[in-house]
DNA sequence: AATGATACTGAGCAAGCACTCATCGAAATG
DNA sequence: CATTTCGATGAGTGCTTGCTCAGTATCATT
C-alpha cells in the first residue's frame, strides 16, 4: 500500500479535484457545457479522461462542483459588515466594490455556470436560492432598517432590491458579451453606480445630507 | 402543379416558418438549445422532422431565425420618440415601460437565445451589436444632450448607460430564474426604477426641479 | 525483490441525435 | 381519369461523445 496518511491524502484529492475543475471552468466558459467534451477537459487538465471519473460522478457533477466552489467565494464578508454601520452612500460604494471584485474573480466560473443554469430547472432553483435570494434578503433588511431611521426615503423595498441586483447580474452579462467600456473602466463602476442610485440623475448636485 | 400564385406561396411559407419557430422557441426555452431535439421541435410544431429542413438549413439556423424575429420586435418606436422631448423623469418612465413590455412579449425567445448567445462567439458578437450597442448609443446621445442642457448633472456617460442597461438585462435574468416579486409586481417596476435612478435613495424627497 | 494497494490510462462501447432521401399524398391541370 | 408537381414524411444512417473497465505504472512496505 502506497497509503499516505489520511490528512495528506485529502489534500492530494482536493488538489486533483481543483485541477480538474479549473480545466472544466475554462472549457465550459469557452464552449459552453454541451460543446465541451470530457476529452478536452481532460487534456486541459493534463490528465486522462478516465481520471475525471475517479473524482466526479459525471459531466454534470463538474458543474455542481463549480457552483459549490463559487459559493465558497461568496461569503458576505468582514469588510462589508463594517460598512453596514457607516453612512448609506459609503455602504453602497463598499458593496458595489465588493460585488465587482467578486465578479472579476469568478467571471470564468460564472460564465461556465450561468448559461446552463438558465436552461435547467434544477440548477435554476439551486442558483436562485444560493446566490440571488440570499443577497436579496440581506439587502431588503438593510433598506428597511434605514428607511425606519429615515436615512432613506420610503420605497418599494423588494422591487428596489431587485433593481439593484439586476444591475449586478446585468453588468456581468454585458461584460461577458464583450462590452468595451465595461472592460476598460470596470474599476470606476462602483462610484458611478453609487452616484446613480444615491444622488440620482437630477439637475443639480446639492450636498448630500447625513 | 398545385402551384399557387407567388404572393400566396410566400405567405404560406412564412406561416410555416413561424409555426416552426414558435415551437423552437418553446422547446429551446424549456430545455436549452442542446437538449432540445429536432424531433421534439417537430412534434411541438405538429410537423415531421424532415419538414423543418425544408425551411431551415439546420438546427442552428432556427436560433438565427429567432434572433431575427426578435430584432423585428425591437424597433425603437414612436411612443418612445415622443417621450424624448418631454422632461427627463417622464422619459425614463416611458422607456422603462417600453422595455418591460418588450421583455414580457419576447421572454420566451430571449430565454431560448440568451444562454446559447453567452456561449458562442459568433452569436455573442451579433447579439451585442444588434441589441446592446444600438440601444447604448441612443441612450448615450440622450444623456449627453440633456447634460448640456443641464437637465442632468454631469456623469460618466458610457458607464451610466451601461448601468442602466444592466438593469434591463438583469431584470430579465432574475425573471427567468423565477423570482417571485418580479413576476407579480412586474408592472410596478417602471415607477420604482425611475424613482431609483432619478430621485435616488436619499433621505428626503424634495420636489423635483424642471 | 516481491507484494499489494492505489491511482491513472485510453481504447472501445452504446446511446443519442442531427440530418438525408426514397416514398407518399394532395391538389392543380389537361 | 391520368399526369405532373411539390411539399410532407419518418425510418434509417453515420457521427459524436459520455462513460466504462481491463490493463499499467507507481511506490510504500516487508
Amino acid at each position: 500500500m502506497p497509503t499516505f496518511p489520511d490528512s495528506i491524502r485529502k489534500q492530494l484529492v482536493e488538489a486533483r479535484r481543483n485541477q480538474i475543475l479549473d480545466a472544466a471552468a475554462a472549457v465550459f466558459a469557452e464552449k459552453g457545457f454541451h460543446r465541451a467534451t470530457t476529452k478536452e477537459i481532460a487534456q486541459t487538465a493534463g490528465v486522462s479522461e478516465g481520471t475525471i471519473y475517479n473524482y466526479f460522478d459525471n459531466k454534470a457533477d463538474l458543474l455542481i462542483g463549480l457552483m459549490t466552489r463559487l459559493a465558497e467565494l461568496e461569503t458576505l464578508d468582514e469588510e462589508l459588515k463594517e460598512a453596514l454601520q457607516g453612512n448609506v452612500r459609503d455602504f453602497f460604494i463598499a458593496m458595489f466594490h465588493h460585488r465587482m471584485d467578486r465578479f472579476q474573480q469568478g467571471q470564468e466560473m460564472l460564465q461556465a455556470i450561468l448559461p446552463e443554469v438558465l436552461v435547467t430547472l434544477r440548477l435554476r432553483e439551486r442558483f436562485y436560492r444560493q446566490y440571488v435570494l440570499r443577497i436579496a434578503t440581506l439587502l431588503e433588511q438593510y433598506l428597511e432598517a434605514r428607511i425606519k431611521l429615515r436615512h432613506i426615503r420610503p420605497v418599494n423595498v423588494p422591487l428596489t432590491v431587485r433593481a439593484l441586483q439586476s444591475m449586478f447580474v446585468g453588468l456581468l452579462i454585458l461584460r461577458i458579451l464583450g462590452d468595451e467600456p465595461l472592460q476598460s473602466e470596470w474599476d470606476e463602476l462602483p462610484e458611478v453606480m453609487a452616484t446613480l442610485i444615491f444622488d440620482g440623475l437630477r439637475p443639480c448636485p446639492e450636498e448630500v445630507a447625513e
